[in-house]
RNA sequence: GCGGGCGUGAUGGAAUGGUAGACAUAUCGGACUUAAAAUCCGAAGGGCGUAUGCCCGUGUGGGUUCGAGUCCCACCGCCCGUACCA
């Protein structure tokens, strides 16, 4: 018997696929096209386990729709501006651009050897100058229609080093390299209009069918449609009003003060006067920018002495608050707290011995609010005492709406919807990304720079030492010349605005230029015509808001911009969340390093012995951590490569579909990728078995063998459609088992390894195509077309009913498929078991589901 | 804090509201071998029992249903996101 050699075949059909261009896409108008992309790596300069994965999925689809009759289109590029490279310079010298662009190659070569069928030639890199520059005109583009615009932003500022920070430089509210405590401080700032598409990417949320339901829904959330109450609270003082904007109104007779943010005019302008004032602001300014930081910090406030009327009782005087947990991003930066009815309301006024007016809403079983609030069900009727609005009862929102209709009746108050959604800053202030093109001229103020001076080039280092990254802030800031240029408008002499582009911009269009890669516009209409849209898109879940919501922003910019044609609104016509590979970690649980932190063990360190797992050196005992987050400082990162090279990348590729299912975390174990391998050879000898069968002679249970061929074709192709990867592979599995067994004739046996290799080539294309080659089929396994089950081979004549008793299995029968539902029933009567439970008497149900169950309720 | 998701044998997991544990790993037994590896065959959720079988069992506690891993409510744990990580 031969043994089957990866690491030869997977070089030669590798060889092959290139030789006949099989994955070259080009435009052909006689073959239904279809575009699969995965979301495309940043060059971290290693390929990890998860880009295997991630990547091994959209082969299988790539590869499957070639082999149904498709003109497939799969890319593959990288995602290369970004911190890293910087903090990689700063860390051990050296350029981020020959950082960028080795880590490229290394991945390149770490990529190639897993067969993937990918398009190579229309790679590009976003730091590729030709395709940011490209990426310069449509920002021009988008400037010119609106879709980009100028103001203040909060960002993380050290004080100590003098920077802008990003919010992962931000460790514990404090600078990652000075521990400084971080401020927020405001910026002149470029801004993406998205908010004005706010209402549209909400609704045309609804056409996504083939978006997961939970990534809809967390974009649904994120965009944050409310509709709520705008008004205004008079001063006593008989200064300007501050006008509040609330999707509670129903609770207004609740309001025990008025509060407003930190960065509301009416706080900016006390700081400026009152030191008491600008000492708290200033602790309010603390920490980091996130919302999760802001959003967990302890709740603030300070008591302004400024008093407002409520508005249905002039009488009635409520104290305003500076409350640090008021956005001034959201709303009107200024709302009415109603404690009885929301939780955070009602901690803030326990803290600050704030009035609690309780109970506007009840149920009859209602208790005084104590510490906890009652919030009223949107959608649940409750009685709503003390009510201003005529109703005795009403739910969440009929009050809402009653409410509404009062005050604008009243004059008080007007309806108002809004969004959550902000507008998005792309300015950042580093080196590593694409400038932003315009330029400031001190007579003409921010003038666009002119398309034909494109690209904006980020200078490399002419002098040897322009570009420094040890010291903290942008270099092309301190660049000597880079800055200088003349106004495109009045020709004076003028400077390029230094920050560059949030990468989120580079992704936010890619999917667009692979269609094109090499056009001299941003895209070219009559390709991206033919092979927009992404008919499936494949990538982590982590990008279920930012990255997919920027991508649809822009879709929709590129289509305004004249970029995209209007049926790309919506880039994506399929998304697929998959999960992450993870691997289990190894803590020493005896000592730890000199700084008390705790040693983790590589795999290799380590053996388990006695039921334990042990380091195997100094035989000290091992906490096993199961299926944590593949990471370089856990040492529980698995290279891909190293599993290439033992096992061959048909093993990895098979192992990362196997056992779990695409959308959930897999974790990576030895023995996984041993038993994949196992498998594989199995299969290539019984390739190798039915080759030396003797053609003329006669087996048995030909026609079985066929028939469960068939519904390994129905199965597989169904895993394969749906994504049912690890089911697929299971079904694989059991059909291997079956031809193993079987003890049919050679040409029965002959054609279910050949359709066996072809159900397995989306997961194992080398190992597919040399059984195919070596069975005799003809050309590529990979242009082979794809194999059809014979409905007729699946009929089944008989089906075992299970019978329940009361719910519980007792016992079985065997009927034809489609006997009579009373028939079935008086054959389950008739039951040994059913009998015996009855003990003589009359069921009081019995429920029939044809061909799945039968249930007697005795 | 807020938004979203997940939780099933020793392990990864399977199961359009209809026989829970397919398929695989680890384990155990057997065949082959001088032996081992490889390969092949077989056992196996837990408990009781010689056994037909019975009881228990899908994070916890409730509920809906003839029937719940699946639907609803509450809780616990973990994961993702939280707008300057990509």
């Amino acid at each position: 018997m031969s043994r089957y050699s990866a690491t030869e075949i997977e070089a030669k059909w590798q060889e092959a696929w290139d030789k006949a261009g099989v994955f070259r896409a080009t435009r052909s108008e006689d073959k239904p096209k279809y575009y699969v992309l995965e979301m495309f790596p940043y060059p971290s300069g290693k390929l990890h386990m998860g880009h295997v994965r991630n990547y091994t999925m959209g082969d299988v689809i790539a590869r499957y729709k070639l082999s149904t009759g498709h003109n497939v289109l799969h890319p593959m590029g990288f995602d290369a501006f970004g911190m890293p490279a910087e903090n990689a310079a700063m860390a051990s010298g050296g350029h981020p651009k020959d950082w960028t662009y080795a880590n490229i190659d290394t991945m390149v070569e770490q990529m190639k050897p897993l067969g993937l069928s990918l398009d190579w030639s229309r790679m590009f890199a976003t730091c590729d100058v030709e395709y940011y520059g490209q990426q310069q005109a449509l920002f021009l583009d988008m400037l010119e229609k609106g879709l980009v615009y100028r103001k203040n932003a909060v960002v993380n500022w050290d004080p100590v080093d003098m920077t802008v920070l990003a919010n992962e430089q931000v460790i514990d509210g404090k600078g990652w390299r000075s521990g400084a405590d971080v401020e927020r401080r405001e910026l002149t700032q470029w801004f993406f209009n998205i908010s004005s598409m706010s209402e549209e990417l909400l609704s045309a949320l609804d056409g996504l069918d083939n978006w997961p339901a939970k990534v809809r829904l967390m974009q649904e959330n994120w965009i944050g449609k409310s509709r709520g109450l705008q008004f205004s609270f008079e001063r006593t003082d008989g200064e300007e009003p501050i006008t509040v904007y609330t999707t509670r109104p129903d609770t207004l007779n609740g309001a025990s003060f008025v509060g407003i943010s930190p960065d509301h005019p009416i706080a900016k302008a006390m700081e400026a006067e009152n030191p008491e004032v600008a000492a708290f602001v200033a602790e309010c300014r603390k920490g980091g920018t996130t919302e999760e930081a802001i959003e967990t910090a302890e709740k603030l406030g300070f008591d302004t002495g400024i008093k407002v009327k409520h508005p249905l009782n002039p009488d009635w005087e409520l104290p305003v608050w500076i409350a640090n947990f008021i956005l001034m991003d959201y709303g009107t930066g200024a709302i009415f707290a109603c404690p009885a009815h929301d939780q955070r309301d009602l901690d803030f006024c326990r803290k600050y011995d704030l009035p609690v007016i309780d109970t506007f809403f009840a149920l009859d079983d209602a208790k005084p609010v104590e510490n906890e609030a009652f919030v009223p069900p949107k959608t649940e009727k409750v009685k709503w005492v003390n009510h201003f609005a005529g109703l005795d009862e009403a739910t969440g929102e009929e009050a809402i709406n009653a409410t509404v209709d009062f005050a604008e009746k009243a004059g008080w108050g007007e309806g108002v919807t809004k969004y959550r959604l902000r507008d998005w800053g792309l300015s950042r202030q580093r080196y590593w990304g694409c400038p932003i093109p315009v330029v400031h001229c001190d007579s003409c103020g921010v003038v666009p720079e002119k398309k034909e001076n494109l690209p904006v080039e980020l200078p490399y280092d002419e002098d040897g030492k322009a570009i420094d990254f040890s010291i903290p802030g942008n270099p092309l800031d301190r660049h000597p010349n880079w800055r200088d240029c003349s106004c495109p408008k009045c020709g004076a002499p003028a400077q390029r605005e230094t920050d560059t582009m949030d990468t989120f911009v580079d992704s936010s269009w890619y999917f667009a230029r692979f269609t094109a890669p090499r056009a001299n516009t941003p895209t070219d209409l009559a390709e991206a015509e033919y092979w927009m849209n992404v008919d499936q898109y494949i990538g982590g879940i982590e990008h279920a808001i930012l990255h997919l919501l920027y991508s649809r922003f822009f879709a929709r910019a590129m289509n305004i911009t004249g970029h995209l044609p209007e049926k790309s609104k919506e880039p994506f016509n399929a998304l697929f969340t998959q999960g992450m590979v993870t691997h289990a970690i190894y803590k020493n649980a005896e000592r730890t390093d000199e700084n008390g932190r705790a040693i983790y063990h590589y795999p290799a360190e380590v053996e388990e012995r006695d039921g334990g797992t042990f380091v195997k050196e100094t035989g000290e005992k091992i906490e096993v951590i199961p299926s944590a987050k593949m990471s370089k400082s856990k040492n529980n990162v698995v290279d891909p490569l190293n599993i290439i090279s033992s096992y061959g990348a048909d093993t990895a590729r098979w192992f990362v579909l196997s056992d779990s299912p695409p959308e959930r975390d897999v974790e990576w174990t030895a023995s996984g990728a041993e038993a994949a391998a196992k498998h594989l050879n199995r299969v290539w000898n019984l390739c190798d078995k039915i080759g030396e069968m003797d053609a003329d002679a006669k087996g048995q249970g030909d026609e079985e063998l066929l028939r469960e061929m068939h519904k390994a074709i129905r199965d597989v192709t169904l895993g394969v459609e749906s994504f049912g990867f690890n089911a697929a592979i299971a079904k694989l599995y059991g059909f291997t088992n079956t031809l193993a067994k079987s003890k049919a004739g050679a040409a029965a046996q002959k054609q279910a390894i050949m359709t066996l290799a072809q159900l397995m080539s989306p997961m194992t294309p080398h190992l597919s195509e040399d059984i195919w080659a070596h069975q005799g089929g003809e050309g590529l396994v990979a242009t082979a077309p794809w194999p059809v089950a014979d409905d007729a081979m699946l009929v089944e004549n008989t089906v075992t009913l299970p019978i329940q008793i009361n719910g519980k299995r007792r016992g079985e029968i065997e009927v034809a498929k489609d006997l009579d539902k009373a028939e079935v029933e008086k054959l389950a009567l008739s039951h040994d078991a059913v009998v015996k439970a009855l003990n003589g008497g009359a069921p009081k149900k019995v429920i029939v589901v044809p061909g799945r169950i039968v249930n007697v309720v005795a």
